[in-house]
DNA sequence: TAACTTTTGCCTAACGTCATGCAAAAGTGA
DNA sequence: TCACTTTTGCATGACGTTAGGCAAAAGTTA
C-alpha cells in the first residue's frame, strides 16, 4: 500500500518512522529524508514517545494541526453556517449567519465575506474552503468564492456531505451507506464501496419523487402528484396538519408538535414514516447497503420515526438483506458542516508533491 | 496517467512508442526498454507503420493476441456455453452443453472439464477461466474449478457481466449504466462512474422482489406477493397466459406468441412492460444513469417492450433525468459469455510487474 | 537527387530510491 | 553499573529512471 506520509498521518495517528516506512512502503532512509523535509516545511512534528519495549522507544510523528486553517460552510435553510476547523478537524470557531430569502450570488457573497474575514483573523493561513449547498442552488458561487478569497474552494450538495461525515464519524469501517435525509424535503445519498454514488448529472439519490403509496395521490410543487416528498416529508406532514386545523406552518412547527406529544401529529408522523420505509425498502433492495441513516430534522424524532422505518424494511425487503443491516437515526447536529470539514481537508490532502 | 505498458495496448488500439511513453509517462529510454522485455517475452510483437507526416514513419506497437487463450462460460438457464478467445476478445471456439437440471457442483465439473479441455487442444494456453453464474448457484464451482485446472478462476453473477459486455462494447464511454436484464426472472446490474455497483453481500440490483403495482397483488415463490417478479417477469406472464388458456409453458413460448402476433400475449407483454417501467424510473431517479438497457429474454421483444418502459419513464421521472437519456435493448446474444470473456482478460490484465 | 523531418538506438550525467552496515542515542532489565 | 534492545543518523554502492545529445534509419517533399 503506497501512501504520501503526510496523507497517512493526517488520516491516521500518530505514527513511528518503522510504521510510515511499513506503510508506505518506503526505505529507512527515505523516509527519514521525506520527514525532514516536512518538518522544515512545517507539516509534521515529532510528538510523545511511543511505549517502549525494551529498547530505545521509537518518536511518534504527527501533522501539524495548526498549519493551516480548513473553512467550512453550510448554506442550506436559509442559513449560512460558517466553521473554521483545524487540520485535525476540531472545531475552533463558529458563526451563524441569516440569509435574506432569494439573495443572488453576489448579494451572499458580500455577506460571507465579511463573516469570513473575522473568523480567520489571527488564524493559521487558510487551506480551503468547503461548501454544503442545496440541491440545486448557489451553483455559481463556489466559482464566486474561489475568485474573490483567492482560495481553493470545494462544494457539494448537503446531503452527500451529510452522508460523508456520517461515514466517516460513525461508520468508517460500513463501506456501503445509505444516507437518507428527512426534513422539509427529502434526499438521498449513496456511498458505495466508500464512494459517493453521483450518477450522470450528480442528481443521483433523487428519491423525492418517487411514487408511492395508494390514491389520492396528493399535488407535488413538481407537477405531479402522488411523489414521496408530497406524502412524507416534513413539508408535507405539516401541509397535512394544517389542514386538520392544528398550528404547524412548518416543519420545526411539526416537531415542536410531537415533542408536545400531540396525537394527531404522531399519528400523522407515523403515517409518513410507513412511506418513508417502503421507499427505504426499494433502496436497500437495489443498493444493498449495511448501513442505512436516517437523517435531517425529521431524525430528531428518533424512535416514531425510526420503529415504522424498520418495520416497513423487514416486511418488505428479503431477510438476508436486514439481517446485517443497521438501521439508525443520525447522531449529532451540524452533519453538513462537518462534512463540508472533510471535504475541505480531502482537497487538501489531495495528493501534492510537497506532501510526499 | 500512469498505466502499465501491456495492459495499455491490451486495451487500447495499436500505438507508437511516442504515445505510450506519453500516455504510461515514461521517458524514450524506459519505453524502449520496457518494450523490449514485453517482445522478448513475446507479450507484444511490432505491427503496421503508422502514417507518416513528413519524417520516418513510426512503428505501431499491439500486444500478441494469441500469445494465451481466454476461457469463458456462462452457466445460466440450465446450459452451459463455453467459449474460447484469443487476448484481443476474438472468439476462437465455442461449445454448448445442456446440464441435468438440479446437478451439484461436483457433477458440474465432470461435465465441463472434458469440454474444456477439447476446447483447449492446439490452443495457445490458457490465462485464465471466467464464469458467468446464476444469482446464487454453483457458489462452490469457481474454487473446484481452480483445484481442478490449476488456472486463475474469476466469476460473477450472469447480469454483472451482462452489464460489463453491454458498457465495453457498446457504450465505453458512458460510466452510468443501469442494465435491467428481464428473462423469466428479473436482475439488475449497476455502473457508475465505471464501475458496478456491488452492495455489501454482492446482493445489489435486487429489482426482483420490489413491489409495484395495484391490489390484486399475485404470489411470488419468495413468499410475499406482489413482487415486480410475479408481474412483470416472463415466468409472470407466461403464467397468466396459460390460465388464460393459452398454451406457454415457458419464456420461449411466450416470445414464439407475441411474434406471431398473438393479441392476448402482446397485451400482457405491455402490460409487464408498463410495470417494469414504473420500476426502470425509480432506479432511474435514485441512480441517475445515462443509459438504461433492457436485456435478457424479453429484450428480444424490442419495441413491444421499450416502447411502454419509455413511456413510463417519462411520465414518471423529472424530464431533468430522462433529457440526456438513452433507453435501448441490449444488442447480440451471448452477453453473458461475452461479459465472462472480458472479466478474465481483466484478470489476465491485472497489473504484474511482468507487464509494465 | 538533395534537403528535410521524424523515428529509433545508443550514450551520458543526474537524481531518487533501495538495501545494508555501522556507530551513537536512549531506553530496559539483571 | 553493565549488558541488551531498539531507534536514529549517516555512510555506501547498486539500481532504475529521466532528460538530453548524437548519429543512423527511413520516410517525405522540393
Amino acid at each position: 500500500m503506497t501512501c504520501p506520509i503526510y496523507r497517512l498521518l493526517a488520516l491516521g495517528p500518530a505514527r513511528t518512522r518503522r510504521e510510515i516506512a511499513g506503510i508506505c512502503g518506503l526505505s529507512r532512509a527515505t523516509t527519514a529524508e521525506r520527514l525532514h523535509r516536512l518538518q522544515q516545511a512545517g507539516l509534521v512534528h515529532e510528538g510523545a514517545q511511543a511505549a517502549p519495549d525494551g529498547g530505545r522507544p521509537a518518536r511518534l510523528w504527527q501533522i501539524n494541526a495548526t498549519h493551516r486553517s480548513l473553512l467550512a460552510l453550510d448554506l442550506t435553510e436559509g442559513r449560512a453556517r460558517i466553521g473554521r476547523y483545524d487540520l485535525d478537524l476540531t472545531l475552533r470557531e463558529r458563526r451563524d449567519l441569516t440569509l435574506p430569502p432569494g439573495a443572488d450570488a453576489a448579494t451572499l457573497l458580500d455577506l460571507l465575506c465579511p463573516a469570513i474575514a473575522t473568523l480567520c483573523q489571527d488564524a493559521p493561513p487558510v487551506a480551503g474552503v468547503a461548501l454544503a449547498r442545496d440541491e440545486a442552488a448557489q451553483e455559481a458561487l463556489p466559482g464566486l468564492l474561489r475568485a474573490r478569497l483567492g482560495l481553493p474552494v470545494t462544494s457539494d450538495r448537503a446531503v452527500a456531505l451529510m452522508a460523508l461525515a456520517e461515514h466517516r464519524q460513525h461508520w468508517p469501517d460500513r463501506q456501503h451507506l445509505v444516507f437518507v435525509a428527512a426534513g422539509t424535503g427529502l434526499g438521498c445519498a449513496i456511498l458505495s464501496d466508500g464512494r459517493l454514488l453521483r450518477g450522470a448529472g450528480d442528481a443521483a439519490g433523487g428519491i423525492a419523487h418517487l411514487r408511492h403509496g395508494a390514491a389520492p395521490h396528493p399535488p407535488c410543487p413538481c407537477g405531479r402528484s402522488g411523489c414521496l416528498e408530497a406524502r412524507a416529508s416534513g413539508w408535507a406532514m405539516a401541509r397535512d396538519l394544517r389542514a386538520a386545523g392544528l398550528p404547524c406552518p412548518d416543519t420545526p412547527a411539526l416537531l415542536a408538535l410531537c415533542h408536545s406529544g400531540d396525537a394527531q401529529a404522531l399519528r400523522r408522523v407515523a403515517k409518513g414514516a410507513r412511506l418513508l420505509g417502503t421507499a427505504c425498502a426499494d433502496l436497500v433492495a437495489v443498493l444493498n447497503p449495511q448501513t442505512l441513516v436516517i437523517g435531517g430534522a425529521l431524525a430528531g424524532l428518533g424512535d416514531v420515526l425510526l420503529r415504522e422505518i424498520r418495520a416497513a424494511l423487514y416486511r418488505r425487503c428479503p431477510p438476508q438483506l436486514t439481517a446485517g443491516l443497521d438501521i439508525r437515526t443520525a447522531r449529532g447536529g451540524d452533519l453538513a458542516l462537518t462534512g463540508a470539514a472533510h471535504l475541505a481537508r480531502d482537497a487538501w490532502l489531495t495528493p501534492d508533491s510537497t506532501k510526499a
